[in-house]
Formats: C-alpha cells, structure tokens, sequence
RNA sequence: GUGGAUGUAGCUCAGCUGGUUAGAGCACCGGAUUGUGGUUCCGGGGGUCGUGGGUUCAAAUCCCAUCAUCCACCCCA
C-alpha cells in the first residue's frame, strides 16, 4: 500500500462514533417518516451543467475516467447538495409522483472547501422537501421548524435554536428602500451575527455603495427578532412600503403562529437570515447549536418556487437539510459527547477452556436467535481478564457458564457486579442495554 | 482557493541558545492474585521527533517544500 495519510476534510470516525452517528441517523430517519416523507437515494453524480444552474461558483469535485481522452471535459460532479438533484429527480419522474411529494434523503455530498472544525468536505446531510404540483400552501413551511425541534429533541445533542424569516419580506423592504443589487445587499446582511452592525454598516456603504439611511434601515429590520407575530409592528414602524414586504410579512405571521406552541426560545423570527443560496423565494430557516453558535449553521433551508419548475410546469417546493456530521463532528471533537460502546455486542460469553469452545458458540448462538448481539471472548483467559475486556469496550453482560454443566448458566452484569442464574433460552436484557434500542 | 498558527510515545505535554543510547504523567502489557474486573505494589514494551529534501563535524532543535490539524477570508451543513 501506498503512504497511508488522512485526507483533509474527509473525516472517518471509529467505530464508537459512527454507532452513535447511525443512531442518529436512525432517530433522523423515523422522524421524517412519522411526518410522511418518503424516501429516496439519488446517484451521487450529477451532469456539471446541472450543478451549475442553481449556485453561482460553487466547488464542486468533479468526476473522470481514469482512461478519459487527455484533455476531454468532465461532464460529471459529486453532488454538493441534495436539494438540486432531488429537483432533477422530480422533473425526471414527475409522471410518476404524487403530489405533494414529501421526501427525505440522508446521504453524503462533497464540497471543495477548506477544511475547518465542522467544515468538512465529505458529509452527511439529511434533507426533507415538499413540492408541489402548481401550488404549495404555506402550511408546509410552518411544519418543518417543529419537525427539527422534535429531532433534536430527542438526540442526544445541545438545543437548538431555529430562525425563521422571509426572503419576500427582506426583498420588499431593499425594494421599498430603493436598493437594486438585492443579492448583494442579502449576502452582507446575512453576516449581521457575525462581523456585527459596524461590519455590516461600512461594507453596505463601501461595498454596495448604499446611501448612509439605507443601510441603517437595513440593519435596523436585520435587528428585528420575536418570538411570536409582534415583529410585524416593528417593522411597520420603520415606516416603508412595498407590496412584497406586506407579503413576506404576513407569510412569516403565519409560520410564527403556527410554532407558538413550542417551547420558549426554541423557534424564532430572525430578521437578519437571509441565506446564501439564490434560489430561495420565502420562508428562510436557519439553525444554531445553542451556546456554540461559532460551529456554524448546523440546519438550514428554505422555499424555492422555481428550483424544480421549468416554462410549463410550476413545481415549487419548501425543505430543509440538517447537517449530522457538522454536529457530530463539533461534539466529538470538543468531548460534549462521547461514546461509552465501540460495538454492538450486549452480551460476552466467557470461555473457560479450550474445549469449551463449542459449547460457549452454542451459548451466543441461542442468544443471537432471540435477538441478543452476542461474542464469545477470543481465547480462554482468567475471568478477571475476559471481563476486564468487556468492560474496554462497553459490554454491559458477561456470560459464564460451566463446562461441566454443575453450575448451569449465569449472567453478570458488569455495570453494578450482579451476578444471576440464567437460562441462555430466556434471558433478556433490558431494552436500554440494546445499543440501537 | 488566499493569508496565518501548529505538528515530539495510544493521549496530554517537557526537551534551554543545534552536542552522547529523546523524557514525564496517564494508557497499555506481564507478575504479586493458576480462571470473576475496575485499589495497591513490582517489572516491561512502545517514538521513522508528520513526511521529504537542505545547511552542519553534529538537527526534534536552523532553512525550504509537502501533508495534516486549527484560525481568518470565502462559503455554508
């Protein structure tokens, strides 16, 4: 083999780590389907011009044949997202879905950045969408903050707190103020939280070339927070009119409403988010880990109106994407989680001698058929040795048994030290000794 | 991609202005304790000093390159 080195950005975990990551995935995964998303995969390759149509410089690892002409143009990328393909994916099989269609896709894409802590090039992100034939209520969007609360919820992660805000209301108010570079002035107000309101003022004014009120404006409406409807009054107060900020306003009204139930502090209006990506038409979301919001967004997503429509059809849409190996990532690496298991094995048969061995495969063999992750110790060391290995890698069972079938069969718990007779036919641990319950 | 910081045992680090076989704590292995652990005591193994070049009589220590990690810009999960 050649020289073996890490990759930059491409991280891999051990074996403790990724069974906590697949529980989260799974924990991710029955939470969209109890809300009715369906699932799908799509191929991790996407035509160029298809990653291309939505993000403007985006960097994208491309794919080649080894073999390939000397020079000839790759044609093909790794998907740095999954919103894009999946809009592909429903233009392609639009006769073939119902709508609404509700998805869910977790898998990995690839992005050319430089690598930080929770910036990596390889990750994982597990997407929720809806589109919609011609039409898609806003109900929809209001569905998504209080499905990521009830993930997290119940993940063993820090809270998080969802922003919400309206990309017609933001756009309404630049209009309203007369801006024109929109993009420009979006991209900069989404760095309030950031580089702060100095910052954002002297790079509007500097950078955009906006005049001393306008930008203030700007920052005043990007202060706004609230955690119900009230933010409507306060942007009224600032006194501009523009058809599109009515409407954005009203349509955050809405989601905020609908959220008001939540628990404080959870779900919030947040009018300084406005999101990189161009394509979105709404609702914007945008989720910190509470007490370490300088990972980065660790959830975000939006409305897209005209993503996955094309001149006749108009399909518009509402996702969001929540990025499991940012999180994990932050968590492990700052010690804020840690894994107590490097495997799935509940239950150790102990091995008293060589001849036993047989009997002792026999013992994990009735245990695997009722369910039980079951191993029998690799070599027939002193008991103190072989439940000393059980404890390095977090078994919370040993199971000793008598070759001479004196003593019958007993379990030990090696967690507390209780030790009691056992049926190898019968025995079952508890629920929360099964690592992916 | 641009700019910057860092890189010594599995882990956390020490190693002064270059000078003999590179150290500590924890971890690991063996024994005291010939089969039921996490205490104590005794002993032990383990390092191409990230990698590759260069300067020098001599490099972990100085110089260059490269890789990796981290930070800022950028972008966002």
């Amino acid at each position: 083999m050649a020289k073996i080195t890490p990759i930059s950005g491409f991280p891999e975990w051990l074996p403790e780590q990724r069974l906590i990551e697949q529980q989260v995935l799974d924990t991710v995964r029955r939470q969209f389907e109890l809300y009715g998303f369906a699932p799908i995969e799509t191929r991790a390759i996407e035509p160029l011009d298809v990653l291309l149509s939505k993000g403007d410089d985006k960097e994208i690892y491309v794919l080649q044949r080894l073999h390939a002409e000397d020079h000839a143009e790759a044609e093909f990328g790794l998907h740095f997202d999954i919103t894009i393909p999946f809009a592909r994916y429903v233009q392609q099989h639009r006769g073939q879905l119902h709508f609404p269609f509700k998805r869910y896709q977790i898998q990995k894409v690839w992005r050319g950045e430089r690598p930080q802590e929770g910036r990596y090039r390889e990750f994982y992100q597990a997407d929720i969408d809806v589109i919609g034939d011609g039409e898609l209520p806003l109900a929809y969007d209001a569905e998504f903050p209080r499905l990521i609360h009830e993930i997290v919820d119940k993940l063993p992660i820090p809270p998080l707190t969802i922003g919400v805000n309206n990309r017609k209301l933001l756009e309404g108010f630049y209009r309203g103020l007369g801006i024109e570079d929109i993009t420009g002035t979006l991209r900069i107000m989404d760095k309030l939280g950031k580089i702060g309101v100095e910052g954002v003022l002297q790079q509007l004014t500097d950078q955009l070339g906006l005049e001393p009120d306008q930008a203030q404006n700007c920052v005043a409406l990007g202060q706004i927070r609230g955690e119900d409807s009230s933010f409507t009054e306060e942007v009224r107060a600032l006194g501009i009119e523009h058809e599109l900020l009515s409407e954005g306003l009203s349509e955050l009204a809405f989601v905020m409403e609908a959220c008001e139930d939540l628990p404080p502090g959870r779900v919030g209006a947040d009018l300084s988010i406005a999101r990189g990506l161009d394509y979105y038409t709404g609702t914007v979301y945008e989720c910190y880990l509470e007490g370490h919001e300088q990972v980065g967004s660790v959830c975000g997503g939006g409305r897209y109106d005209n993503l996955a429509s094309d001149a006749k059809v108009k399909l518009p849409g509402v996702g969001i994407s929540l990025g499991v190996t940012r999180i994990l990532g932050y968590l492990f690496g700052r010690g804020l989680l840690s894994a107590d298991r490097s495997t799935p094995v509940v239950v150790l048969v102990a091995l008293p001698d060589e001849e036993s061995r047989l009997a002792a495969m026999d013992v994990a063999r009735r245990l695997r058929r009722r369910g039980i992750p079951a191993d029998v110790h690799h070599s027939p060391q002193k008991y103190g040795k072989q439940i000393r290995a059980a404890e390095r890698r977090g078994i919370p069972y040993v199971w000793f048994f008598d070759p001479k079938g004196e003593d019958g069969h007993q379990v030990r718990d090696i967690r507390g030290g209780q030790q009691v007779p056992a049926d190898p036919d019968a025995w079952t641990p508890s629920e929360e000794d099964f690592f992916a319950g």
